[in-house]
DNA sequence: AGCCCTGTGTGACTTTATCACTGAACCTTC
DNA sequence: GAAGGTTCAGTGATAAAGTCACACAGGGCT
């Protein structure tokens, strides 16, 4: 059955008001949940799947700034929600997921009544700060050699990844011509195969 | 009177509830509030005064992540709050600053009471992650002279500016030596004149 | 004066970003 | 399956930014 950690904290009659008040979204590969300049519809609660959430700079340059995966909260929706500002960021599905949208009125009745629901959703903030603050400190410090490594490592399970140079160089906030070359080489030492739109990696990628 | 909007808008009885168990602390400049590591004691709320929060990269580099002024919650402390993890960053005190200091208890006790309350600190968490996003932003795509100028023409009113290039490359997150000779760049542009510590702007300064 | 500490200036070099362009791989459409 | 268009990838040249090493200046102290 569809859930989400955050609904199973509630008392009975309350989770079922919640529940009865939700239904799963359905979003693909590729579709956008929201894009800057949006006004916020809801809280989204990510039930599984995998959701990237970017921004494009004045410069035209994007970077991603975060994923939500299974069980996640999408907790950048909520300042949108109270005030009732626009996005700054895009958010694009990767995995499709499914998703329960959790409209104002009912977001602010179950901060009123759980104290478990509130708990949830300070905990998920402080995780986003966090990344956020891990974020600006890579950028502004870390080598992109080192970075592109890292970010291939936690794939190597994968055997082949299918992404182009220019959304690699998304995922790092860099351009598109660092990335090639910095693959190529890799491929020169040995590292990976490189093809279009794919990375294979070699046996002597360290796992 | 010392008081915080956030505690305005409480109904009567919190108040006094909240405002009873509270005493305003004076910090220094120079005073640390919080290191990286440290346990967190409570929710701070900046009265007056102005602190910046910084965090250190593994590679030793700091970077500036924001700053508080009157009126402002230090939401990075509800995170540490709820989890019992330590900080990442530390908050030093630039203007003498008077602060409370909500411990646990009361925190949940407001949370749980005030609807005001509650959007008050999500306002706040809002604020919070558009800043971090806009400085990843920054960091990642902004010229170095750009925002150095920028952060030279926030604060031409003041005439002479009291830092050292050090302390300046920390505000940007880059090294000593870029500030350096981008300053001397400015100087030879008849924009500023350097000294020891100081930086005084001159007439052709644009503002 | 002599010494020390902190702050600044700068050359040499590496890494990263930007610009401009080439060619390869794939997708249509006929 | 050849022709033409589109997306991807590779690469040289150059500029910006970061790193390393070191010289020297300003100001405080003995």
């Amino acid at each position: 059955m569809l859930q989400h950690s955050i609904l199973e904290t509630l008392p009975g009659p309350l989770r079922r008001e919640a529940l009865s008040g939700l239904q799963p979204l359905h979003f693909e590969h590729g579709k956008i949940l929201f894009r800057a300049g949006d006004p916020c519809q809801g809280l989204p609660l990510v039930l599984n799947g995998s959701v990237k959430v970017q921004m494009t700079g004045l410069s035209g340059h994007s970077i991603v700034l975060y994923r939500m995966g299974a069980d996640e909260i999408c907790t950048l929706s909520i300042g949108c929600l109270m005030t009732g500002d626009g996005f700054r960021a895009e958010a694009v599905v990767e995995d499709d997921a499914e998703v329960y949208m959790v409209p104002r009125g009912l977001f602010d009745r179950l901060m009123d009544q759980s104290a478990d629901f509130r708990l949830g959703i300070m905990e998920s903030y402080g995780r986003r700060l966090n990344d956020l603050m891990l974020l600006v400190e890579e950028v502004a410090f870390r080598r992109m050699d080192e970075r592109l490594f890292q970010w291939l490592e936690a794939r190597v399970g994968q055997g082949v990844i299918t992404i182009t140079h220019q959304e690699l160089a998304v995922e790092l906030g860099t351009a598109r011509e660092v990335v090639s070359r910095l693959l190529k080489e890799f491929e020169r030492k040995g590292l990976l195969r490189l093809a279009r739109g794919k990375i294979e990696f070699t046996d002597s990628f360290p796992r």
